[in-house]
DNA sequence: TGAACTGTAACTATAATAGTTACAGTTAGG
DNA sequence: CCTAACTGTAACTATTATAGTTACAGTTCA
């Protein structure tokens, strides 16, 4: 059981870039400020997610990230596995008592019927495509005009106003 | 990664205790020489199997813990929503940007996928009985001999005295 | 009455997470 | 070739869940 929200900032991270895929990089400035965290939050998830090769890093000036794939070609399953241990139920810490032909066995005979629910956990995750998330983003966000940015993007999209609220 | 071992505890007690259905009320320091951990441990997450009807327990000299129903009437996902919350991912705790199309959206839209994958979890987790893995147990404890106990149950037991090991 | 239990409060130690500052290394562009 | 704007990562802090522990009130049996 995670207490953690790294799967769901991954997630969070990957819609952005997916929803503005033509357009310049993004840095993690930006993903912090639609996430509302920490830059460094940011990168350190983003670090997972280029080691799985989901998405693509520039440093320097103009630098930033980039989805090495179409959003229909990635899916949560990997985003999961790229952030996550897959590692849903724990053990305890300490070993059972191996006198006891319960506790002797309890700890092997448990790993595999937990394996089999985060398979069937992963299995659902597989099915859905980041192309999937944008679209429900894109139907919840009907009337919502302009996209939160920083200064740098402004300046960059010339054309046109920033909307107001 | 954010983990607790309350669910393996809670199924080891159990087929302890599915093992044991015929003879008199385990303790919890029976449970906790078994699963090697505090007796307080165990009472905590028996106390949640309680809630949930899963156990009975009975205070005082003699007292101790029993199934309220046969083994292959309880199943894993009945155990597992006992003990857990049913939050697998946890969404961040700061809110995202709500002047961000992509942040406003993003947590509800994920909290539905993230329901769903656990629905996947839970359902996998339903198809296994408590007695399959009492049968899963007895499979791997072919050969080995006696049972983890106190003082008290090798007391209780007059018949056969304690195998040495 | 006393021993053996449950149930629970209260405290401690440990560990993971998230947030933060700092900084070395990389890159684009004047 | 300098400088500003990035990534990548180390190091530290605050917060929080868990597990382990002691303690003790209440319950039950013999």
């Amino acid at each position: 059981m995670y207490t953690n929200s790294r799967f769901a900032v991954a997630v969070h991270t990957l819609v952005y870039l997916a929803m503005r895929q033509d357009r310049d990089a993004v840095t993690s400035a930006m993903f912090a400020k639609s996430v509302n965290t920490n830059s460094v939050v940011i990168r350190r998830i983003l670090g997972n997610l280029h080691k799985a090769r989901l998405v693509s890093s520039r440093a320097g000036s103009g630098g930033g990230w980039a989805l090495t794939r179409p959003p229909n070609k990635i899916t949560l399953c990997e985003i999961y596995r790229a952030v996550e241990q897959g590692v849903v139920f724990a053990l305890p810490q300490r070993a059972a008592n191996p006198h006891c032909p319960v506790g002797k066995h309890m700890q092997l005979i448990l790993d595999s019927y937990f394996k089999e629910a985060e398979q069937a956990l992963e299995g659902r995750l597989a099915k859905v495509t980041l192309a999937d998330v944008v679209s429900d983003v894109r139907a919840h966000a009907q009337g919502v005009k302009g996209m939160a940015r920083t200064e740098d993007v402004q300046r960059r999209r010339q054309g046109r106003a920033p909307r107001t609220r």
